[in-house]
Order: structure tokens, then sequence, then C-alpha cells
RNA sequence: GGCGGGGUAGCUCAGUGGUAGAGCAGGGGUCUCAUAAGCCCUUGGUCGGCGGUUCAAUCCCGCCCCCCGCCA
């Protein structure tokens, strides 16, 4: 048996979750999942990040101590995982005792091991709050005469030689380079250890580990000879937590868990936070004589319908219980097959380590090709059959059957396929192609349904149904399993019915079969569609339940007898050719303070610079509604101000008085093309 | 500016020194066990541009253009 021990970032306390925290806890989970199937000793960690200076400037806002803020906040993430059935994981909380023991633990063991590399000295310099970094001014952008955050568009604190503790960090350029050369998988996926490579090779600078201008963290062990009061650096208490949450409760480093786990870390983050992970921590690891982790696997980020995700574009901060909530909605199983849907999109969307783009069209998309019609419909047509021919043909294997030439041995070889493929790949941590493999076996066993046509062989009474059902109930076992890291609410569901209530191990491929180790004391119940196809109408449900009402137009009632209107003038070609017509494509949307009906607009024509646009189309469409889309524009309309904002054209829509629907295209053109 | 990754069918991407593939989308057909699902067939591409090596390059080399990331 070996050891699995996986980690996701904590998360910083104050934030509320959102996709994107979903995702990292959800491919942690996923892995679990599967190393749990396997037989390994899985340990799963995730937590909040709690200390620092942003928490402390937080908490005196509202009049609170830092403590009783986070002791507020904390449970939102902790509660979030719970609701979305993350399962067995362990969660840490920085402010916890044991944790702020091993932090002072562990610099107190650099300080033994190699006391050099912790030493006192002043920092001059720019420091941004958000960040918790230091920069230089080439890394900060000049906003009028403000040096700002490049990420945080704020402003940067100078600190004038603050006095602090250095970590040598200068000291493990080389020795990091020739673990990462030794251990190629130490930063996954290769392209960002390339640039981690690149970035030791042109040498670090020592890191300020302390802080003296606020009180929120853990103290430095050690006294200051001036008496100064030092919290450490908060990246350096984060990090650890990875490693005292294996620690006994006294807060040494050390015990049987960290000797079981420790040297098995996979550190999975997002690639924003990449360099803390694999520069910073292994070098306060390697100063305190520490084994390394095992690996970090940075991911991409998630946009939604192609924006960041963040504060000020609420829409964008999509809540992961809303959205399995509302993806549940139309199922018996609801919120847990919601939570299924979304964890398949998810991980099945992109990648582990691109960057992905959220948008309703792909999930739908995929949830009604793959969830609903490949795999819900082969459960649901498998059961049907078994139920309806099973009583008059009993399941039964039949070898010689099952070894001839014929859908069975291909359904078989597709089977062993499947799941060699899919150990592989989420060994490799590569869910999405972990879930391709299990697809295309999804795609085999419903070919093999129409190869075989069941229904056929029990109008002809054919005794070889017998084993066409066996085989199938054998795949929906396959299948069960298969899915269990991704899908575990389907899983379930699917075992139940089958009468799978053995424990939840992965279908090994031995001796060349997997469908032949299919318990042989199955059965099977009527099914219910688990994966119901979202219509239109479930669609636009969800829309709204995620992204707020206004988001769907709701279309308008048909008039039941359209109002003669006295038809207008005609015009001639020339006229016609006098209104420039364009496609636009709607970059922002911000609705216009005071003014229901109208949203400022920037709109890119494909020109140098997008059109500010002023449209009266608030009431039936939301800001964020409209982001994204293409529509039509009146390009050489007069430029107007209206409400003191200048509009540079006019966007087409439907509806007299009320806006009833805007003007699109039906494919993306490219944003100035001539509309005629 | 330096380094790295990438530019392949409408979209997302895989791929190999021998004149290109998958999924989705589009078009046509078909079965009825099934969630108007499934299955079968099918239309799409000067594989970023220009040179070079080679009997042969999308895949190797050089230059250029564009996109993304890291760094300055």
């Amino acid at each position: 048996m070996s050891t699995f021990y996986v980690t996701t970032p904590i998360y910083y306390v104050n934030d509320v979750p959102h996709l994107g925290h979903a995702y990292t806890t959800i491919v942690c989970d996923t892995l679990a999942r599967f190393h749990q199937m396997r037989g390994d000793d899985t340990r799963f960690l995730t937590g909040t990040d709690e200390h620092g200076q942003k928490i402390e400037e937080a908490a005196h806002k509202r009049g609170l101590t830092p403590a009783q803020l986070v002791d507020q906040v904390a449970p939102r993430f902790d509660d979030a995982w719970k609701t979305l059935g993350i399962a067995d994981y362990r969660f840490i909380r920085t402010t916890g005792e044991r944790h702020k023991r091993v932090v002072a633990e562990l610099w107190k063991r650099i300080r033994r091991e190699n006391p050099d590399d912790i030493y006192l000295a002043s920092y001059q310099g720019w420091y941004c709050v958000g960040c918790e970094a230091f920069y230089t001014e080439s890394q900060l952008v000049k906003d009028a005469e403000q040096w700002v955050c490049a990420t945080h568009k704020r402003a940067v604190a100078w600190l004038d030689k603050e006095r602090s503790w250095f970590f040598r960090l200068s000291r493990f350029a080389a020795p990091l380079l020739a673990h990462i050369e030794a251990h190629p998988e130490f930063i996954r996926p290769d392209a960002y250890r390339n640039e981690i490579v690149a970035f030791l090779r042109s040498g670090l600078r020592d890191l300020s580990v302390s802080r003296t201008s606020f009180a929120w963290g853990i103290p430095v062990p050690e006294p200051d000879p001036e008496g100064l009061a030092h919290v450490i650096y908060v990246w350096m208490d984060a990090l650890t937590n990875y490693l005292s949450d294996l620690c006994p409760d006294d807060g040494t480093i050390g015990g049987p868990d960290v000797a079981r786990y420790w040297p098995e870390a996979l550190h999975v983050i997002g690639k924003d936070i990449l360099r803390f992970h694999a520069v910073y921590w292994p070098a306060f690891l390697m100063a305190a004589n520490l084994p390394l982790p095992k690996g970090i696997f940075a991911h991409g980020w998630w946009t939604v319908r192609g924006e960041k995700i963040s504060k000020s574009l609420p829409a964008t901060r999509i809540d992961p219980v809303v959205l399995s909530d509302a993806l549940g909605a139309g199922s018996a199983h609801g919120r847990a097959i919601g939570i299924d849907a979304m964890r398949y999109y998810l991980l099945r969307e992109v990648p582990l380590g691109n960057d992905g783009d959220f948008t309703f069209e792909s999930l739908f998309g995929r949830f009604n090709a793959e969830l609903a019609n490949d795999l819900g419909n082969l459960i649901n047509r498998s059961l049907t059959m078994l139920t309806k021919f099973g009583a008059e043909f009993p399941p039964a294997f039949d070898a010689a059957a099952h070894a001839a030439e014929g859908p069975a041995r291909q359904l078989e070889q597709a089977a062993v396929e499947a799941s060699a493929q899919a150990v592989a790949c989420f060994e490799a941590v590569q869910p999405s192609r972990a879930l391709e493999a299990i697809w295309r076996f999804v795609g085999v066993a419903n070919r093999f349904i129409d190869q075989t046509q069941p229904w056929a062989m029990g109008k002809a009474k054919d005794p070889a149904l017998r084993h066409t059902l066996w085989a199938l109930r054998a795949s929906l076992w396959a299948i069960a399993r298969m899915t269990a890291p991704v899908l575990p609410a389907a899983s379930q569901a699917l075992r139940a019915w089958i009468g799978d209530d053995g424990p939840l191990a992965w279908p090994v491929a031995r001796e060349g079969s997997v469908l032949v180790h299919a318990p042989a004391n199955l059965g099977s119940s009527p099914p219910s569609p688990l994966f119901p196809r979202l219509d239109d109408k479930a669609q636009a449900a969800i829309l709204e339940k995620v992204v707020g009402l206004a988001a769907v137009p709701t279309p308008p009632p048909a008039p039941a007898t359209p109002e003669e209107k006295p038809a207008a003038a005609t015009i001639d070609y020339d006229a016609f050719g006098k209104i420039e017509l364009r496609a636009g494509k709607v970059l922002t949307a911000v609705a216009v303070p005071k003014a229901k009906k109208l949203l400022h607009l920037s709109v890119d024509l494909g020109e140098a610079q997008p059109r500010s646009i002023v449209a009266g189309i608030a009431e039936a469409y939301a800001p964020d509604a409209i982001v994204g889309r293409t529509v039509i524009v009146v390009a050489n309309l007069a430029p107007a101000t209206i409400r003191g904002i200048r509009s540079e054209g006019m966007i087409l829509a439907a509806g007299d008085e009320a806006i009833l629907g805007l003007s699109a295209l039906d494919r993306d053109v490219p944003p100035g093309t001539r509309v005629r």
C-alpha cells in the first residue's frame, strides 16, 4: 500500500468561497477519492489562512478583534466543503495552537540547523499589503504620482528601514535547481517548472520574514535585541500548514504522520502562488534540514464568460453551492447530482494546468451531451432492459460467448483499456484525460447495445441474451466504479441500482479482463434519469439562479394579434447604404447611475479604441448578461451626450417601448465587420 | 528587451519525417431498449508566413509575424 497526501492552498479567511476555490478543492477531492479507491493510505488537507495585516485592518474596520473576525468567517469554507460533499478532508486554521507552535518550531529549527540563514537587518522598500509581498519599483506601476501594485491596483506602502528578520533565500538557488533537476515531477506542469528554473537561474534575493508594523501573526520565537515585537511573515506562517497538520499537538516537527505522509505531499495550487510554493517553501524546509514535499502542481485560472473572477464583477463570483443546487434541480437526487455535474464540468472542460473559461453554453453542452445523453441515458436504457428482459433471461456469464470474437469481447477490451488509461491519467494528475478514457468506454457500451440489440434478442427468445445482459450490467458496474472519484453521487446511485454494495475499489484489469471480475451477485432495479436533460426552460432557470434575474431576458408573450402598424415609407438603397451597421463585441457594461433604462457600454468595433455607447436596455438586460455578446451597432450615428456620458453609436434592439430582444449574430464574426 | 509555451477543420484541442486526426457544431440516414437519447455515414483544413535540409516536412533548421506566461 502506498501513501498519498494531497493539499489545497489554505484559503484567505476573509474571502467568500467561489468557483475558483471550489475548483482546487474538487481537484484534490477527486485525487483523494481515486487514491482511496486504489487502496492507498490517503490524507487530504485544506483550511484557512488567517493571519496578516489585511485581517487586522478588516477587523478594526468592523470594530472586532482579529480573532473575533476570523472565528466569525472561517466556517464559510469548512461549511462550503461540507455542503459540497468534499470527502474525508482535514481542515486546518493557521490560528490553531498546534500550527502556531509548529511555525515557531520551524523558525527555531532553522536557527539551530543553519543559524546564519535567519539574520536581523533593516528593510527599505515597497510593500503591497494585498500581495503580502515586497517589490522594487520596476515591478510596480506608476499611477499619477503613486506607485501601485500591478495586480491589486492599490498604492503600495513604503517601509522605511523597518527592522526585520531576513531569511537567506539567496543561498538556496543552486540547491533548488539541483533538486528540480533531479526530480522533474517536483513542479508540474512542465511550463511552470521552466519558469521557476529561469527565475532561480536569475538569482534570489534574501527575503524579509518578519514584520513589526502589525501584531496579528505568530510572534518570532526569539527576542529582538532592541525589544521590538516581530511577527513571522505570513507566507512562512501559511505554507507551514502543510506540515503542521501532520505534527503532534506539542508542536514538535516529527512523529508518525510526518514520517508517513510528509515525503508524499502533493500541493495542488493556483498558478498565481507558484513561486511561494516552489521557491520559498522548499528553501525554508532545506534550511531546517527537512525533507521536501513530493510535488507541486499548479493549475490555471478560471475566467467566467471571459472575465477574471473579481470582486468588482459580482457575476463572476459564482457560488458553487448555488450552481450545484441549480444544476441538480431537475434531478431526483437534487444538489448531489448538481455537485457531480459541476465537478464533471470543471474537471473535464480543461486539462489541469490550463486556464479555463466558464460559460453556461459549454456547461450545458457537456451536461446534455456527456452526462445526460452518453452516461445517463446509457444507465437508464441498460437498467430498463435489465429489468424488462431479466426476468425471462437472467443475466449470466458465458465464458465461451465472452471469449468469442464479437461485441462482448470488444466491450471487455474497451473496459480493460479504459481502466488502465484512467488509472494512469489520475496518477499523472490528469483528470480530464481520465474522464476522456472513461467516456470512450461509455461510448463503446452504447454501441454494444446497438450492435447486440437486446430487444430483438428478447423477441427472438435468443438465450444469448443472458450473456448480453450480464455484459451490460458488468459494464455498469465498471462505470460506477470508474466514475466514483469524479461523480460520487451518480456512482452511488448506480451502485445501489445494480446492488453493488462491496467496498468501493477501482475495477482493476486482471488476466486481460475487467468485466469478468464484476461480482456475481449483482441485481438490477428500475432506474430514474440521473442527469435529466437541460432543456431551454431548465437552462434559463439555472442562469437565473446563478447569475441573477435580469440576466435572462424573459421571452415576451407573443402578441396574439400583431397590431397593424402604418408601414414606414420606403427608402432607396442609397439611403440604406448611408447607415453604417457593424458587428460590435460588448466589452464592459455598467448601469448608468440614477437612470433606470440606461447601460453604459464599451463596444469593440475593431477600432483602436472601443466605442463608448449608452443604450436604453437596462430594464431588459443586466450588465453582466450582455458582456461578451456580439451585437449590431449603428456606427455612424452622430455622437451624443446622454446623462453626461458620450455615446458614439447605437445598439440595435427589438421592441417599441420596452426592449424585447437584442440584436445578435448567429455566429462569431470579428468586431467591426460590416452588417448589411 | 530576455527566457519559456503556443499558433492544425466553424469551436476546443491531439498528432507523426512519408502528402492530416478526435470531440463538439453543421449535413444526411437509421433503430426503438432509452433522458426527442443512441447508432451509422458525411461536409469542412495551402497544419501562422517566408526560406533551407531531405527522395519526401505540418512534424528538423533559420528568419519573420501574432497570442499567452514568467522575468527585466
